[in-house]
DNA sequence: TGAACTGTAATCACGACGATTACAATTTCG
DNA sequence: CGAAATTGTAATCGTCGTGATTACAGTTCA
């Protein structure tokens, strides 16, 4: 089985279809949170730390705190997730720099390339749907690819 | 950092071109393409399996043996290597289902639907190039992706 | 026959990830 | 004010995927 990248953004997914759909001042806390998402309270505040950061969502501490989304679910689309989530790290597992070959120093270009095409290709995708169309169901089960 | 895919796909890459650069009745040890991708020579064995299977290339045990094209380096599209060597691996990381949680359940299926988007326009994007691509350097720095 | 390979299983070490624990800081409420 | 609830964050731990390494049987050529 090949390594699929991290849960962070399934999480983070999960967590802001959550909160999209409570009342508006009603604010969540984090292990409310983490026990629908299955995870871990720590591990949800750490999901959506750069969440908070961007503007996505407000966390409250103290008694009766909690998070909520700082958008309307519509606003948010899951590209934006995905970037903030995964910056710009490789899609593409590169293998160590071989300098000795000149062979080697195209592929790694190549390959360095690629990663840049995939990773815009991706974001494209993601970019299609927002938390409201999860929210809503509206995420098809099939459907064409811009192939 | 997150966690990004294996590095098969670069070590198949990498030694595909090779074997590309080539004359036509040469053989190359895994040994002598270990060394060159820097990697184990059993690895380059264990990457290259699928790929035999699947036509692409041939190996011959014994002295004197090795890894050979089975194919013209332009009829190897590296959307065809990514398939065989990631099947149908998700590219997002789903977490482990919530049976429990309508929304839940909802998020998962969403989940789902947009890993195969992704995988699709993964693959679309790899398509574009084949090995001869790389072999050329034929593989611009930047480009548009269909956004 | 012996050397040079492939094919494959078994084991090992490393690293990423997420769980867990712990604790300081903040906020609400009685 | 003081207790309870909650965030923010660091530190540690266990698990798992990955690739290196070793080992060895089978194959092929000289």
């Amino acid at each position: 089985m090949a390594r699929s990248t991290n849960t962070r953004f399934a999480v983070a997914v999960h967590v802001l279809t959550l909160l999209a759909g409570v009342d508006d001042d009603r604010v969540i806390s984090s292990e409310e949170l983490a026990d629908s998402a299955g995870v871990n309270p720590v591990h949800v505040r750490r999901v959506l730390g750069p969440l908070r950061e961007a503007g996505l969502v407000t966390s409250r501490a103290g008694a009766r705190g909690g998070w909520e989304l700082a958008l309307r679910p519509e606003g948010i689309s899951l590209g934006t997730v995905w970037r903030l989530l995964q910056g710009d790290d490789p899609v593409l597992g590169l293998h160590g720099p071989n300098p000795s070959c000149a062979t080697g120093k195209g592929v790694q270009q190549a390959l360095t390339a690629l990663d840049v095409a995939i990773a815009d290709a991706l974001v494209a995708q993601l970019e299609r749907f927002s938390v409201r169309d999860v929210l809503d169901g509206d995420i098809p089960a099939q459907f064409t690819s811009a192939v």
